[in-house]
RNA sequence: GCGGAUAUGGUGGAAUUGGUAGACACGCUGGUUUUAGGUACCAGUGAGGCAACUCAUGGGGGUUCGAGUCCCUCUAUCCGCACCA
């Protein structure tokens, strides 16, 4: 009786062969074609979920597999280390966020090592490292010089009670999460990166990144938003004589409609607003209560409309006498054009409810060609001819947009204007766990850099959390400094980095990960960029993956323009939510199903099911990856998440999915145990004299091979699993009658052992240190299909009448029509079927089908 | 609101890209092995019908000899919209 698999034995075994024989380490051979393959890091939030499981699993399967293809493989793994979460966790436990994000990196590392990864461990990298930190100190310089770095005053989520900046999600019903004050929103002065510099660039190179999915390119493209308009001054008409702004700029992309404008509308936060403030407090106090509300696209969108008006008007370009009385607007993004736009009611809806609501004056001046009249109610968008425009009167929209550019052109007032909707990245963080920022500002005014050779710039150790604001800013021996070369008194940029910045270039950092010198180097990113392979979330689709973008192009590196040649996005793991008869969530471990019923175990309470959502800790339907590793080992895990379901798609962890894996292994198992003898042999004759079922069975295994190959290189690994399982059903249903017979039978389980490893791989080295062949079956190359078994004398036509199958027939391969049709009279209900009907025609695929239209 | 995506048995999903719809797995039903069991193996399993057949890929329409696949339209669900990472 053979031995069940424990995988408690095996497992390590293998870690540690890998390990001890630095099976996965790379390093740079210009014989080899390279393959660089590289899954987004990770956070080291405390311990991996199983959203890491499925992500790393699946960047893993595509390393093991370029490896058996030849590849040179590099698969790097790293730590996003810096962010907001250490921090919370130093406030509720007391503990430094440097010595918490190093625990956790250290409990998380040996977790993954649990998984059987094939990652090259001597690259690792974490950001909050000075190593790593320094390097990009000395980018921010070289960004800096290269004017790529800026300042300005820019809004953040002020919370007054405890006095420090809030991110978006701290940010619960306009209240801070912990204080429960109201949010305001403040003007901080801070670093931007001009990215906009770039806008035209990262647009244009997403044309031809035909290996990233369409939904991101289309993503970023929006992101991008590149919109041809024109820019026009508008003069400014105030009663009140001391009011000194003379103009107002607006930016519109229908300049069209120029005669249709009937008001002026700014954002609260421009500058003219500003001005207004000061001249009139009823106004101020308006405006101000107008900023207080948050300000995204998606509440602009769905809130109402809401205006305030001034004692201003602006004087229409090309009407003499005409006025546009100016209102201040929450639907004005000041980040957007030039926060000033000028309305045309009739032709766009925002515009029309405005002018509804504040009974403005409605004037159409496009004549719609489908003949839609204008109702009041509904804004007219189509196409059609300028009327009531003057010199515009009978252009189409294109011809009257170029009229009045050229015009306005022609008066000094105005000119044509590509705008994009990116802005500049804001990098500053009012934080303590981020890269501090390599800056100081002397006493007399000054911009100072840290010199490099004083880089890293380190962060304090000693930090007190307690008191209110950012630690940085309350660390007077770290904040004030002397200039390096004056000696003048200085003040630290208490500011650090946003951690976006870590990420926007780690993947360079991974090819010369120790270099202390510079940040990477060039032959090694020479020979290592691009990444080939990208693998992660899609909630990366916009944010980091268009920074890294950006950071490839900023640094203006010749070897290489954009960082990603290949990108995938897996979806999330998802578990149905409990809840009990209090309303609180429960853990699915805490629920037992009697009869049809529901109980939470430690309470006895009744539970409600509710919906499927992705695992997360709040709403605690979650299963921990290293339990269920522990339990059914990482093989059965890594399974699980490549069935079943397409890896961009979300899955459902189920009990019986991972049950349904380490089934699978044990069978798999137990076939090797069983056939060993048969397995232990290096012949292989392909012309052997098979008997027509080990020949079926050899042309099973190698259609499945292909299927298997094939699939992994699209990404689909459930498909890939289902041929698995078709080998494993075949091979367990063969029984050996001869010589020949055992043969096949030993080459089949060879083949199949080898195309599991990238799935399984402890199972797979175990499975094969049973064969003759003593090497890991890391250096051993993926099985060729031999085409031979493929080939077949006969196939099978599937004949159909008006298009409905009603039988099959099978013949010599490339049998003519005309054969066919013979033949076919022998079948009965499609005889049946052709008589007394007229054949109209017949449509015939050789080998595939024969349809016959009937009258 | 804007933008994007998805829809196939009881369930997850296949479908060589316009050519046998439902591969593979889960679940379920029946059986076998003295199996304590959640084990293993065999058979069945889209719906209706004894059957030949008929109906089936979210709804409706279209193109085609032929549509899950292409076009139009409707519906539902999910995702993103700038300080979480």
């Amino acid at each position: 009786m053979s031995e069940k698999y424990n995988h408690r034995v095996i497992e390590p075994k293998w870690q540690s062969y890998w390990k001890d024989n630095n099976s996965f380490n790379s390093k740079i051979d210009p014989k080899k074609k390279k393959y660089y393959i590289l899954e987004m890091f990770p956070y080291p939030s405390g311990r991996i979920h199983m959203g890491h499981v499925r992500n790393y699993t699946l960047g893993d399967v595509i390393a093991r597999y370029k490896r058996a293809q030849g590849y040179n493989v590099m698969h790097p793994m790293g730590w996003d280390a810096f962010g907001l979460p250490a921090e919370n966790a130093a406030i509720e436990n007391n503990i430094s966020p440097k010595k918490w994000t190093y625990q956790n990196i250290e409990t998380m590392k040996d977790q993954l090592k649990k998984m059987g990864l094939s990652i090259d461990w001597s690259r690792e990298v974490a950001t909050c490292d000075e190593l790593y930190y320094k390097q990009q100190q000395k980018l921010f310089l070289r960004f800096f010089r290269n004017e790529l770095i800026y300042k300005k005053e820019s809004l953040v989520n002020w919370d007054p009670a405890e006095g420090t900046v809030l991110a978006n999600e701290q940010v619960i019903e306009g209240r801070g999460w912990r204080s429960g004050a109201e949010v305001e929103q403040k003007k901080l002065s801070q670093w931007f990166f001009k990215i906009t510099k770039f806008a035209e660039n990262l647009l244009e190179s997403l044309e031809t990144m035909n290996k990233w999915p369409d939904k991101v390119r289309t993503m970023q493209k929006n992101w991008i938003g590149k919109s041809v308009g024109c820019e026009i001054d508008f003069e400014i008409i105030s009663k009140n004589k001391s009011f000194d702004k003379s103009k107002i700029r607006i930016f519109t992309t229908r300049p069209d409609t120029i005669f249709g404008a009937t008001f002026c509308a700014l954002s609260p936060y421009h500058p003219v607003a500003e001005a207004l403030m000061e001249t009139d407090d009823k106004i101020s106090d308006d405006i101000k209560e107008m900023r207080s509300q948050k300000v995204n696209e998606e509440t602009i969108a769905k809130n109402e409309k809401i205006g305030i008006k001034t004692d201003l008007y602006i004087k229409h370009p090309f009407l003499e006498n005409k006025l546009l009385p100016v209102y201040i607007a929450n639907f004005i993004l000041m980040d957007y054009g030039s926060g000033a736009i000028y309305g045309c009611p009739a032709h766009d809806q925002r515009d029309l409810d405005f002018a509804n609501k504040y009974d403005l004056e409605v004037i159409q001046v496009i004549k719609q060609s489908d003949g839609t009249l204008f109702d009041n109610k509904n804004a007219l968008v189509g196409n059609g001819n300028l009327i009531n425009s003057k010199f515009l009167n009978g252009m189409s929209i294109d011809e009257a947009k170029n009229e009045v550019i050229k015009k306005l052109e022609d008066h000094k007032q105005g000119n044509k204007k590509i705008n994009y909707r990116l802005r500049d990245w804001g990098i500053s963080r009012q934080r303590y766990w981020g890269c501090p920022i390599p800056i100081m500002y002397r006493e007399d005014g000054a911009v100072i850099e840290v010199p490099e050779d004083q880089l890293p710039l380190k962060l304090p150790e000693e930090i007190d959390f307690n008191i209110p604001g950012n630690p940085l800013d309350n660390h007077p021996t770290w904040k004030y400094t002397k200039c390096p070369e004056t000696g003048m008194s200085a003040i630290r940029e208490t500011d650090t980095l946003d951690t976006f910045v870590d990420s926007a270039w780690y993947f360079l950092r991974f090819c010369s990960p120790t270099n202390n010198l510079e940040p990477f180097n060039s032959n090694e990113i020479k020979y290592w960029m691009p990444v080939d392979q990208y693998v992660g979330g899609v909630e990366h689709a916009i944010l980091h993956l268009l920074y890294s973008r950006f950071f490839t192009k900023a640094l203006d590196i010749k070897e290489v323009d954009e960082p990603f040649e290949s990108l995938f996005t897996q979806g999330m793991v998802c578990h149905t939510t409990f809840k009990n008869t209090s309303g609180e969530w429960v853990y699915p471990e805490d629920v037992n199903s009697i009869k049809d019923k529901l109980i939470q175990i430690s309470t006895g309470e009744n539970v409600q099911k509710g919906l499927i959502e992705s695992m997360s800790k709040s709403k605690k339907n979650i299963v921990d990856p290293e339990s269920i590793i522990n339990t059914y080992g990482a093989d059965p895990a890594r399974w699980f998440m490549l069935s079943d379901s397409p890896p961009e798609k979300d899955i459902n962890w189920s009990e019986s999915g991972i049950n349904g894996a380490w089934k699978i292994c044990q069978k798999i198992w137990m076939i090797v145990e069983k056939n060993k003898n048969y397995i232990n042999s290096d012949t292989y004759y392909e012309d052997a004299d098979w008997s027509e079922n080990a020949f079926q069975l050899n042309r099973c295994i190698h259609q499945n091979l292909d299927e298997i190959t094939r699939s992994i290189e699209k990404f689909q690994m459930n498909v890939a699993i289902a041929k698995v399982y078709e080998m494993v059903n075949a091979i367990s249903k063969f029984k050996p009658l001869d010589k020949n017979d055992e043969l096949a039978l030993g080459n089949s389980i060879k083949i199949l052992i080898r195309a599991i490893e990238p799935m399984i791989p402890h199972l797979a080295e175990e499975c094969w240190s049973l064969t003759n062949n003593h090497n890991s079956l890391s250096v051993v190359p993926w099985p060729k299909v031999v085409e031979k078994f493929l080939e077949t004398s006969s196939v099978t036509v599937v004949i159909q009448i008006n298009g409905k199958r009603r039988g099959e027939l099978i013949v010599d391969k490339n049998t003519q029509e005309k054969e066919v049709m013979k033949k076919i009279k022998d079948i009965k209900n499609i005889n049946d079927a052709l008589s007394g009907k007229n054949i109209i025609k017949s449509i015939y695929i050789p080998n595939k089908i024969l349809n016959i239209v009937l009258k």
